[in-house]
DNA sequence: ATTGAATGTTCTCTTTTTGTTCTCTATTAT
DNA sequence: ATAATAGAGAACAAAAAGAGAACATTCAAT
């Protein structure tokens, strides 16, 4: 089990890693993780080592390497680390004050489910083909939102939500060969929101 | 059986794992359950140790690790229902065998990490401006891959890969209002691969 | 090859934080 | 009354965090 000055050491190290493409120095890694002293430093690394997280080529300037394989159930936790932002063109960015993506926030909520997306209909809205987008169960929606509607009772349907001033409700697919459909609001009923979605490309 | 005071030390402990990926202090639980003294923390502590619902090792500093059946009595693994799949004009389509997602599974892999991705050049493989992507950190590719590339060990960007066969490489922004850049091989270092994309409608 | 600055390594020391063990008091249910 | 449950808090032990000096090695510029 890490302390959680190793802890920040790792994540440190990492994030070094990613964005810079080559290892921290002692010093570096002192500095970013807010003390002063790169003999503690040494030591904390000298522990990540042992745990085989790191490899360190002895004496080595930034010889440190990530070792990638070793990162076995850390935690339990679904956190992964957030590294940064990516632009075309720029080095990434590091993001201020979030530094990982708990996944339970994003997804765990006793009334959220998730379907499986076939067909094309909201590819403009970056849901394609099987993916899988994550609903929040309710029966009411705001204009604009991309909810699961069940037409007559019968037929399911993503789509994004227009309610038209005259009171009827016009499901618009995300895709330029597709059409809007209109609906008389008796026949539309709500089943849950778009809260989420992922893609796997596994 | 547990007393009410020991129940909510469990479950603040549980919590808090699940949330940061490692335990808490007696003083933080102290607070998190609402009372000062952590001493009485440690006697709840060491009832929940030898109840095995959570180990504890001795005079470390957060070595308090949850015992697997604490768990599993509690929904706490990031699991959402998967209902079916979903296709435009007709019914939700149950899905047979997989009942469920477990974003564990999906996502969570030692050598992952997020980024946010900034910009358009993706759009047409439905990876947006704000989503995020879960990157594998490898440093090969294979054709056809989106992988996040250091230009000149400075530049990152999140681009198709495509090896041209005189050595050089590709890197194609999915992208209709953007072209392709051609880079020689010893331009571009490959620090991951995606292997998963996420976005928050929230 | 030489040299000097930068960096890694090894110490010892102090301080801070956290875990452990007590004793004492209060409340509640039987 | 008695026992079980709650809680406060003091005193101490131990781990973790940190400073910083002294020395060893690397590496790039000359």
């Amino acid at each position: 089990m890490l302390t959680s000055s190793e802890k920040k050491t790792l994540k440190f190290i990492q994030k070094y890693c990613i964005e810079k493409g080559y290892s921290p120095t002692l010093t570096e890694i002192a500095k970013g993780i807010g003390i002063k002293s790169k003999g503690v430093v040494h030591r904390y690394t000298k522990t990540l080592e042992s745990l085989n997280l790191i490899s360190i080529s002895s004496h080595r300037k930034r010889g440190i390497v990530l070792n990638l394989e070793a990162y076995e159930n850390q935690s339990v936790a679904p956190i992964i680390p957030l590294l940064g932002r990516i632009a075309a063109g720029q080095p990434i960015e590091a993001i201020e004050g979030r530094e990982e993506i708990n996944l339970a926030d994003f997804i765990m909520n006793p009334d959220r489910f998730a379907l499986q997306v076939s067909g094309d209909s909201m590819i403009e809205a970056g849901i394609l083909d099987g993916d899988t987008v994550i609903i929040k169960h309710q029966n009411t929606a705001e204009n604009g939102d991309i909810i699961v509607a069940l037409i007559d009772g019968l037929e399911a349907t993503l789509k994004r939500l227009k309610k038209l001033p005259d009171g009827m409700i016009l499901l618009i697919p995300e895709n330029k060969l597709m059409e809007g459909l209109i609906y008389e609001a008796k026949r539309i009923q709500i089943q849950g929101v778009v809260v989420g979605q992922l893609r796997s490309y596994q």
